[in-house]
DNA sequence: CTTTATGATTCACA
DNA sequence: TGTGAATCATAAAG
């Protein structure tokens, strides 16, 4: 900002000489300057200003002054400036002085990186929905397969609360946006009218008004900057507080977990999804990549933990993939299609801690796996049964013998070893169900 | 309200 | 990097 002394000065043309901007007295043949500045009221310096100080002290005493006129008498002065018959010879050579100084005002510009700060902030904004256009509204299915990146926030569809609250800081946000956006517009017109009117009195040129307007846009960037950082923390405190997963736990859908349940008991020797099968049951339950991942960490560790607690819902599966299995079977037979293989035998991922019974009836399973048979199958039920009844089968069993059956009766218990199921998960039977319906 | 079930996170490990 | 194990935090059941 320029300083209302220095235009005086200026306009008076012994300002010239005086580069810092201080008015010298005003001059006798000014008609401005006929009447006397009133005494100031109040003395900084009191008692008579030392000697080599003088001017300053004059100069001081002005500037003070200028303060008690009234607005009536500085535009009076003012005109009577405009109105000066030396004013335009004054102002020319104001503009040569102009002229060889705006060489060094050039230089002072030209910093304006983009803000790394602001690029984040806008970034962040911008993928949270608050700037930019509205959010995209609930996932469809198309949202879900694509958001299978592991956020946990794909979630989001549920929380309406959280996507009101989103909405109330976006709506603040703009509103505060287009009110500093407003003022900067208006305040920017306001120098601009300034200069326009100093433009009168002194040289500006429209550099020098771009450089003006630029510094204003600056400031109050600076601003909207604080705005947006707080409308980031803002964000992230709502995010935190709605979209902690530890804090909302959802169950998932019945769908979900069937699919999960049905891969995981017809895999049961390997329930080990590989990163296609999780996508695929990702896409099939209508939850995330990483979601199915921690399912199958949950589900192995609880499983092997207690595999009593598990045994009727494995029967439920095991029961279920049969009857999928032999449908697959009794269709295409065994052998044909190597991707159609199998799936589980019992239990036998790692069971360490599992009774020795367990261990026996797996390996009998697998041992006599290959051969097939129905008479096998029903070695397998009686054991099964036997077990069941005799006792307590919390740590001893486990587990589908049923499944491993008829699985084992598709003869891919060899593969199985190694994941049969991580080649297909696709074309697996186990999962044949869920196949149809997508 | 207490207990159980369950999804998610963290950390160590191979 | 994926996994097992422990743990947390919440939903659901009793």
């Amino acid at each position: 900002m320029e300083d209302p002394s220095r235009l005086l000065a200026a306009a008076h043309g012994a300002g010239v000489s005086h580069p810092g901007g201080i008015p010298p007295p005003p001059s006798a043949g000014d008609p401005a300057a006929a009447a006397p500045p009133p005494p100031p009221p109040h003395r900084l310096q009191p008692g008579p200003p030392p000697p080599g100080h003088q001017d300053t002290g004059d100069i001081l005493q002005q500037i003070m002054a200028i303060t008690d006129q009234s607005l009536d008498e500085a535009q009076a002065r003012k005109h009577a400036l405009n109105c000066h018959r030396m004013k335009p010879a004054l102002f020319s050579v104001l503009c040569e002085i102009k002229e060889k100084t705006v060489l060094s005002i050039r230089g002072i510009q030209e910093e304006d990186p983009p803000d790394a700060q602001l690029m984040r902030l806008d970034n962040m904004l911008l993928a949270e929905g608050v700037s930019g256009p509205e959010k995209r509204g609930r996932g469809g299915p198309t949202t879900v397969a694509a958001t299978s990146g592991g956020c946990p926030n794909d979630n989001s569809i549920e929380h309406s609360d959280y996507r009101a609250k989103l909405s109330q800081i976006r709506q603040i946000y703009h509103s505060e946006l287009e009110k500093y956006e407003q003022a900067c517009s208006e305040f920017t017109t306001h120098v601009m009218n300034l200069l326009r009117e100093q433009s009168r009195t002194r040289p500006i040129s429209p550099k020098e008004i771009e450089r003006m307007v630029n510094i204003i846009h600056g400031k109050f960037s600076t601003i909207q900057m604080q705005l947006k950082q707080s409308t980031c923390e803002a964000v992230m405190i709502l995010r935190s507080r709605f979209l902690d997963a530890r804090r909302k736990r959802r169950n998932f859908s019945k769908q979900a977990t069937e699919v999960l349940n049905e891969y995981f008991y017809s895999h049961l020797s390997n329930p080990y999804p590989s990163e296609e099968a999780k996508e695929e049951l990702a896409k099939k339950g209508g939850i995330t990549v990483s979601q199915v991942s921690n399912w199958f960490g949950n589900k192995r560790i609880r499983y092997k933990k207690n595999m009593g607690k598990f045994q009727e819902e494995a029967n439920i599966y095991a029961a279920k993939t049969a009857v999928d299995a032999t449908n697959v079977v009794a269709q295409g037979n065994q052998a044909n299609s190597p991707s159609t293989p199998n799936s589980g035998s019992s239990g036998s991922f790692k069971m360490t801690n599992s009774g020795d019974s367990f261990i026996n009836l797996q390996s009998l399973t697998s041992y006599q796996s290959s051969p097939v048979g129905a008479n096998v199958q029903s070695q397998m039920d009686s054991l099964h049964h036997v077990i069941h009844q005799t006792g307590r089968y919390d740590t001893i069993v486990g587990n589908p013998l049923y499944t491993t059956q008829r699985i084992d009766a598709n003869g891919s218990w060899q593969d199985a070893t190694t994941p049969s199921s991580i080649t297909s998960p696709a074309g697996d039977p186990g999962s044949v169900n869920s196949d149809a319906s997508n």
